[in-house]
DNA sequence: ATTATTCAATAGAGATTTTCTATTGATATA
DNA sequence: TATATCAATAGAAAATCTCTATTGAATAAT
């Protein structure tokens, strides 16, 4: 039964049943007739096909909502047995925002000193894909903006205020100045990362808010690049104070605050709402509470 | 996976393998290959034996807590399909305490106009069962006392506030009074349900604390029995108000007030906490809340 | 228009799992 | 000491699950 429900989980994720049977470890038709017996089952047609997976019906739709809760549950069970008589083992999946990727250190040095037996997995995502991911099942826990665009199931651990600063060369326009306003900041060509992301919206917010029309002269997922390219001095960024601490300045390299309005936005930690949760979640949020304290301004 | 969940559930209601089984309507070997079957696949003992069913090893209670939470989902999920395609059927299992019976009419009244396709089982149990029964899942509801003794993880609705009334006949002790105090009504011998119940712990716990050493004449955990007695002419009782009145009072039967203090308790629907509900137990809390407004003082 | 290709359902065989009956072994009770 | 109760075990039968191979339908490519 629950395996069944396994099935459907990853048809929903790869919405396609040969894939969603090789997720599974299982052979194209076994995870059709699984599918199906579910829906005899029920009485219902759970997913609508017509000689290929097209979606799913209204009450495949909420049998998938239930099979989130059960599976995850069935997992959390396990997980909690063996940590019973094992102690906390296992891999925690953790997702982030490209910005905050410099301080899931934080977390995890903090986590593996107390539980050295949990190996981590850590995933770089946009936010609107870090809810999706808890929802699917598919990582533990995320790090991304609390504030802002709404946050659907989960629950928030508040980790560190993030103000933004401007990364630039001391010979680059504006590279000489204490502080620079938003307003300034629009008229430099820029380096951020690309549209789907939450920050790239928050900055081109502010920007444009400012009465800027910015050009972003180069876009990227990756805070790699970016870093590489501002680092020669050629290019500039805007990045959190903690990220360009992390990254490292060099002596033309410059991290410069930005007035007017001294925008900041609360990063945390998301994990999903359901209660008990997993042990391997449960510390995490008991470490997340610890870093908070050392990451507080 | 979820039916040797569900006879895990079984045997820790039953205490015994053989009667777990046929509750689950399998034979003993299975059941109890079942449970090897779930002990194997974690790796833990969950139930000691010594040749017959001794109780759960800690890994069992909490592989026990998660079954009921997985269960329980497993045919919410059923429940919840099969009302999208027929709409609310099935049967809605509520038990309430002995005081409480005669208004779970007003309930199941509303909830019918409603939802005609849907069945009740009624039974009468006192409030600490009540709440195992809602913890292993045996009944969807429960209506008890919402204030008093702690409650578990169920959310309450209140129904109404139930005031105690002594009940007597006109030429008994008291009988012509316009209202008694809880003193006075501690020097009459009583019919009172029996002491499992929270409502004798109440009453007993009032009179006591009027100085009296009540003479309980009459016990019984059946209301029936009570006011058949009372009926008569020659005892007496204590019980509310609307009780009082569902029942019948004649003209040598008078229902007096009884003061100094003027106590009294909220009686409420108890659900399981887990959203989502089932659709059934959904439906009853919105009648709940019709039946609070209908009820109210 | 024809041919290829992709996708999911179906058929049927083999393997696995589940469940049963019958029995045993152990413990408790008369 | 005999009897009854209880749960585990053994072994056979039944049900199920999963696989390979194929079909049929629909889409994409030529």
């Amino acid at each position: 039964m629950i395996d069944k429900l396994e099935f459907l989980l990853a048809l929903a994720r790869e919405q396609h049943f040969g894939r969603a049977a090789e997720a599974c470890g299982v052979t194209q038709p076994t995870l059709s007739a699984g599918v199906k017996q579910l829906e005899d089952s029920f009485g219902v047609l759970l997913v609508n096909r017509g000689s290929r997976f097209q979606d799913f019906t209204p009450e495949g739709e909420r049998v998938l909502d239930w099979a989130r809760r059960i599976v995850g549950d069935s997992r959390a069970m396990r997980e909690e047995v063996h940590a019973l008589k094992h102690g906390l083992t296992g891999r925690l999946r953790i997702a982030a925002i490209p910005m905050a990727l410099a301080m899931i250190e934080t977390l995890t040095t903090l986590y593996h000193e107390r539980h050295p037996g949990v190996q981590f997995t850590v995933l770089s995502y946009n936010s609107t894909e870090i809810f999706r991911l808890l929802e699917n099942l598919e990582i533990d826990a995320g790090v991304t903006y609390l504030d802002g665009e709404p946050i659907g199931r989960v629950t928030g651990v508040p980790l560190y205020r993030e103000r933004y600063r401007l990364l630039t060369s001391t010979d680059a326009p504006l590279g000489d100045r204490d502080k620079v306003t938003w307003a300034e900041v629009a008229q430099v060509p820029l380096c951020l990362l690309t549209p789907d992301t939450q920050t790239r919206r928050i900055i081109e917010g502010l920007l444009r808010a400012a009465g800027g029309d910015p050009k972003i002269s180069l876009e990227s997922d990756s805070m790699i690049v970016l870093y590489s390219h501002v680092r020669t001095g050629r290019w500039a960024s805007i990045m959190p104070a903690r990220l360009a601490a992390t990254l490292g300045l060099t002596d033309v390299l410059r991290s410069i605050p930005i007035v007017e309005p001294e925008a900041s936005h609360t990063i945390g930690l998301v994990v999903p709402v359901r209660q008990p949760m997993k042990p391997l979640t449960a510390a995490l949020v008991v470490e997340a509470r610890r870093a908070a304290q050392l990451l507080a301004d």
